[in-house]
DNA sequence: TAAGGCCACTAAATCGGATTAGTAGCAACT
DNA sequence: AGTTGCTACTAATCCGATTTAGTGGCCTTA
């Protein structure tokens, strides 16, 4: 794209042993930069016009009938000068930013962050940078930011686990948004299949009273999870009693809601062999909610959890639950954005999906026998 | 600043009741948006010039003459329209993003995304959006981001955990970055404090033999943390031995470092009652091989992680840790940036300190009486 | 020798605002 | 009558690039 600008991550070591010259010449290197001398003053240095450096820098077609000495001559003035165009001249000129929007519910929180962190992998090999935006579940920053990023000129946005409605003026793509907006593209997860890992492999082990834990009502993920476990539900012969279904409620991003849900679950005298939950933060609460009232985990209760995030397997006992490939959703999400923005053109599909694998851990086990499970087991826990 | 722009998050409710009208307003918004008239052309249509409709629009004093009829007119004239002033245009001249940059390890784990949220949390109630660059420890990223986000026009920049020498012309604020950068200001945890809290208690429940997992090299926070171990270890006649002392290695973000780390020191030999940790996951890690190993937490082994991310609370048992303000430290860090972008001239502190807290939960105990610990204790993990 | 073509560039417009210096018109004061 | 001062604006420059439409000079070719 541009000689002087953008593109890292491609190149990889060049950092070489520097050791005792580092600090003289970053501070030489800092002082160049400090007054970033603008392509009109190079050209004058250079003797030529700006027009022409332009050129030659962005290796416009333009200046192909232009001499090599010529052009290494600029380039050379280029980086001797520690040249770096203006990026909001050009933008403005061009109306292209190279950054995108990121709008995701909250961004301390494991399942955001993962799929971020896949969206960043392949946005900075590109060139491009992000902003990030947090709307907390509040209804009127979820209006708002689309806006405030438009006014950014941002050349495009990705919505994540964030209810979408907005047809904007740049491509957009959601993850795990459930909608159809035209021209909106949807990175989401094959739910069937999810449920039915989960349900199978519980209907397997010999649970057939099994609770849910159903996300809450803002997440975009909540509606065709639950339809694609009811369906499972039916094709394996479960039977979903609605009092052994609580919904997660409140916006915090912690195990909380899933402790108070389950515990609500426990109250009503619910009874049930396994629990699966909306994700694995809800699970970790829910298996608190459980310890609390005496009840093991998984002799008592088998629990299933879902998006499997960075140390799901590192709780005790490791949590069995059904991976999403966030970090890969995101990296999807970032190459479609992009493929869009630089060819407008081509075919849109309006939705990729990705699949799930369950991964068993300790959290689940075979139903004790005959019993089913008592409604008040043996206490264990100190 | 401007009518127009930026500043939402502070007026919070203006969502009513347009329940129905709601998708109709929505795609209008977006017609309007879609061609975003310039000043000029709003000029034309009320019959001024920009000049005038520039200077009401953002309240410049120059236009303090100007009858309130008169502003009034462009005031609606730029909301009927949908005015949205251009943002390279004006950064252009201006010479002002309302951008910075964040530099961080790594998105995806518990101790940045919470510093982020903290950032996040200020940044957006002043208008001000932000980059995230994440350099995964490779130090020609770590070279070269800063770089990148210069060449963005940022008005400054903030540094979590990363190892920061550069002198940059703007400024520049680091959460736990241990450096004397001249006109860098450091947000930093009172270590010496920390260190003192999680050794005192220990030493309270009758620790001698403690071990430690010391950070990994390249992460900002392990120098200093261990100067203060050694310091408090000292006060407190606590004796550090080397075969006690385990370091991270690795860059990945995940449990397993700290579950290495503990397995070596398992290997060899070492004989503690205690456990401090480099930070939270690295104790899960720790957790896990202890276990592995047979070895009882916390009834052999007491373990103290450190910053109390997310869900330390939730982990089984939940984590006794010792806990950095790590949202409070990105918001202050936020702050004092943005206070330095805006003025200037104002005194400059280099360091701002904040305090950490003890928290205790299930995983220190009182020391087994007599033996110390068993070097191979009894089994308890089916 | 005139026409055409290519080479190596450049002039000038443009993107969309911010800002400074100034001006026309009128009233008030000396 | 002349000066001053205020009000209500505007002209024009600038920010730092990109890009289109040329242009002058030289070489071919008919």
């Amino acid at each position: 794209m541009c000689e002087t600008s953008h593109c890292v991550a491609k190149k990889k070591n060049k950092t070489k042993a520097k050791t005792r010259k580092k600090t003289a010449s970053a501070v030489r290197a800092v002082k160049l930069a400090r007054k970033p001398l603008s392509l009109k003053k190079l050209a004058d240095r250079l003797g030529f016009s700006p027009a022409t450096v332009s050129l030659v820098i962005n290796r416009s077609p333009v200046a192909d009938t232009i001499p090599q000495a010529t052009k290494d001559r600029i380039f050379a003035a280029a980086r001797k000068y520690n040249y770096r165009p203006n990026f909001y001249a050009r933008s403005l000129r061009t109306r292209r930013s190279f950054t995108i929007g990121v709008i995701v519910p909250e961004v301390s929180e494991g399942y955001a962050a993962a799929v971020m962190s896949g969206i960043e992998e392949h946005l900075l090999q590109e060139g491009y940078f992000y902003f990030v935006a947090s709307h907390r579940h509040r209804a009127d920053l979820i209006d708002e930011y689309p806006r405030l990023l438009l006014d950014r000129s941002v050349d495009g946005l990705i919505a994540v686990d964030t209810p979408w409605n907005h047809n904007l003026s740049v491509p957009v793509v959601t993850v795990s948004g459930h909608n159809n907006v035209r021209g909106v593209t949807n990175i989401v997860l094959n739910h069937d299949r999810a449920a039915e890992l989960a349900l199978k492999h519980l209907h397997h082990l010999g649970h057939r009273k099994i609770a849910f834990l159903k996300g809450q009502e803002f997440s975009s993920d909540t509606e065709a999870r639950w339809t694609s476990i009811a369906k499972a539900a039916r094709r394996l012969g479960i039977l979903i009693k609605p009092k052994r279904v609580a919904q997660l409620e409140g916006e915090s991003p912690s195990p909380e809601v899933g402790q108070k849900a389950t515990k609500k679950l426990l109250h009503h005298g619910s009874d049930f062999t396994a629990l699966f939950t909306f994700n694995d933060i809800s699970a970790f609460g829910a298996i608190r909610a459980l310890r609390d009232a005496g009840v093991r985990v998984p002799e008592d209760v088998s629990v299933v959890g879902f998006d499997d995030i960075q140390n799901a397997a590192y709780q005790n006992p490791g949590l069995t639950t059904v991976r999403q490939p966030l970090r890969e959703m995101g990296r999807v999400a970032a190459e479609i954005l992009l493929r869009r923005i630089n060819r407008p053109g081509s075919e849109l599909h309006d939705r990729h999906v990705v699949e799930p694998e369950l991964v068993v851990r300790e959290t689940t086990c075979r139903v004790a026998r005959a019993t089913g499970r008592a409604s008040r087991p043996a206490r264990r826990r100190s």
